[in-house]
DNA sequence: TATAAAACCTATCTTGTAAATAGGTTTTAT
DNA sequence: ATAAAACCTATTTACAAGATAGGTTTTATA
């Protein structure tokens, strides 16, 4: 199940997208737009500029804008950057402790196959494909 | 992220299938041979013999052996039956109280459309093809 | 008919973590 | 100087997954 940090931070990338006319989106007026709480907003945004998909200003006439054209955005890269972990199931996800049964497990080919799709179908869309 | 309750029955049913051959299947054995809490997968097993994917038979000499051939069960069926909740994001489970902006969130359709291509892919797998 | 072995039932506990709250510091335009 | 923004980090709360626990009922068989 997708949680609150990838859907909120989809619904933060389509308000920039939005509402970015030249200048920068306060982070703010997001919240307020959007009805989230702009303090927990503040703690999902450092995976989106750390890796470089969208930009703050600081000070007096700052907030955020993107990077790229909205339909350069993946909502796949969008997901994987905020989601804590977005593998079907947890012995898949990185960083698990690799499983003494791998070799013998007939489940594993299936969850592989399904992280697969999802994330092809994550990929094939894109932030301008939902404005 | 699919839970151990949908993970755990697709390997009891793996199990039973591979296990049974014109008898019972102990519970208990199954629980042995996967490394699992017995007394949790009787939590977990009314979801299946309630909707007919397997029955069990009392008493000594009784166990659990599946209904239909193995190549009969769409993976998707079982998980749709253990899992509490399949759907990617909470506001599309069943029974979530229906969302006021709906009519003009632009991520529904997104959503949806991953709960499509992840049952279908659960769904064009049988449990044979996992034997 | 006593016993063992199985399914079946229901309550409780434990623990991790998602989600949010809270209270700051730093930067910058005016 | 001030206001408004990003940026940073610690703590709290609530809930549910995952399991444990202790039964009852059914049935084959010795």
């Amino acid at each position: 199940m997708i949680s609150t940090r990838g859907r909120y931070a989809l619904r933060v990338m389509l308000d920039i997208a939005t509402n970015q006319k030249d200048g920068y989106v306060p982070m703010k007026d997001v919240a307020l737009r959007q009805g989230l709480s702009l303090k927990y907003l503040e703690q999902i945004l450092p995976a989106l500029t750390k890796n470089g998909l969208i930009v703050g200003l600081q000070g007096k006439g700052g907030g955020y804008r993107l990077t790229r054209p909205a339909g350069e955005y993946k909502i796949g890269e969008i997901l994987r950057l905020t989601e804590k972990d977005l593998a079907s199931v947890s012995c898949l996800a990185p960083g698990a402790p690799k499983c003494e049964k791998r070799a013998e497990c007939k489940t594993v080919a299936f969850w592989e196959g399904l992280d697969k799709v999802m994330n092809d179908y994550m990929d094939s869309k894109t932030l301008e494909d939902l404005l």
